[in-house]
DNA sequence: ATTTTAATGCAACTAAGTTGCAATTGCAAG
DNA sequence: CTTGCAATTGCAACTTAGTTGCATTAAAAT
């Protein structure tokens, strides 16, 4: 369905779109371009990354794909399924990434969504909901060790 | 006191400290380190951009500011003030920042981060959340042109 | 005034993402 | 199935945010 829709727009199906969508589809959840690369490169294909980002962009304008930012300074991506509406949470530690889904939430968010509309007079689009923390795996060996927790971030927050 | 709770944990209260803090409680809204620089300058402070880096790293570190990312690649500051939770809408064309306030929101994200703690055996530190949409203001020239917004973004989505 | 150590500046570096351009390749039409 | 054209790709060089090591400077405690 992607695909057909992609070619109804005109664009090619290539290769590289073909696997970069497939990859991203059974990712599962957001992935980097590193780590895009790396399962490019497992399933037998090198593409540069000038393609890779100019082929996630496309998806991204296409609303294929949603972007995602957590706290270490590359962007990921996720593709977006239609009624899979969620939000992450995101450990510090590991990285390690467990989709959030309320439907409370949700409908809290739109109520306030259609305020912020009426009221301040923006329109919006979209909005990004994460959660960081610490997930199981990790607290105990945080609670061990002296330090902070060994945060993957580009802008690491020092031991306190 | 912030520079009291500072002083306190032995850190010096230096001059570059001292303005980089003013200037963030001055702003009121996030601020990238560019815009940060420019506001020192402005002072008549030229501070290395090594120094700011590391300056806004202790902030943050100590959590008296709190860091924020849209979609343009580069990290955003704002000092934290007892009692001031609070979102952001942002503006897709112009990057205008409106603060978003909602006890209700705030309610069901806290209900929402309780249940996760329980089922999913995440410990939750913190949550961002944004809104990304379209100003009053740059609404009207959107509808004219024949293009997307013209977004301010690293990562550009190419009209469709 | 002296000393200690945090903070600073500098220059060189890293890494994510972008750009211009020439070469390649889907794919539609004949 | 060949041809032509625009979409796509690869490459190399670039941009920009943020980092690091190290020598120097400057708070502030004594």
């Amino acid at each position: 369905m992607i695909l057909k829709n992609l070619k109804s727009k005109g664009y090619r199906l290539t290769n590289a779109r073909k696997i970069i969508i497939n990859l991203l589809l059974i990712a599962g959840q957001p992935v980097d371009v590193f780590e895009l690369n790396r399962l490019l490169i497992k399933k037998g294909m090198i593409v540069n990354k000038t393609t890779v980002y100019r082929e996630i962009n496309t998806l991204v304008k296409e609303r294929i794909v949603k972007e995602i930012q957590f706290k270490d300074g590359k962007m990921r991506y996720e593709i977006q399924l239609k009624d899979n509406h969620h939000h992450h949470a995101v450990c510090q530690m590991c990285n390690k990434i467990t989709p959030v889904v309320s439907s409370a939430l949700e409908k809290t968010v739109n109520q306030l969504e259609e305020n912020i509309i009426k009221e301040n007079e923006f329109h919006i689009i979209e909005h990004s909901l994460e959660f960081i923390g610490i997930c199981n795996k990790c607290e105990p060996s945080r609670a061990e060790s002296t330090g902070l927790p060994d945060i993957k971030r580009r802008n690491p927050v020092p031991t306190s």
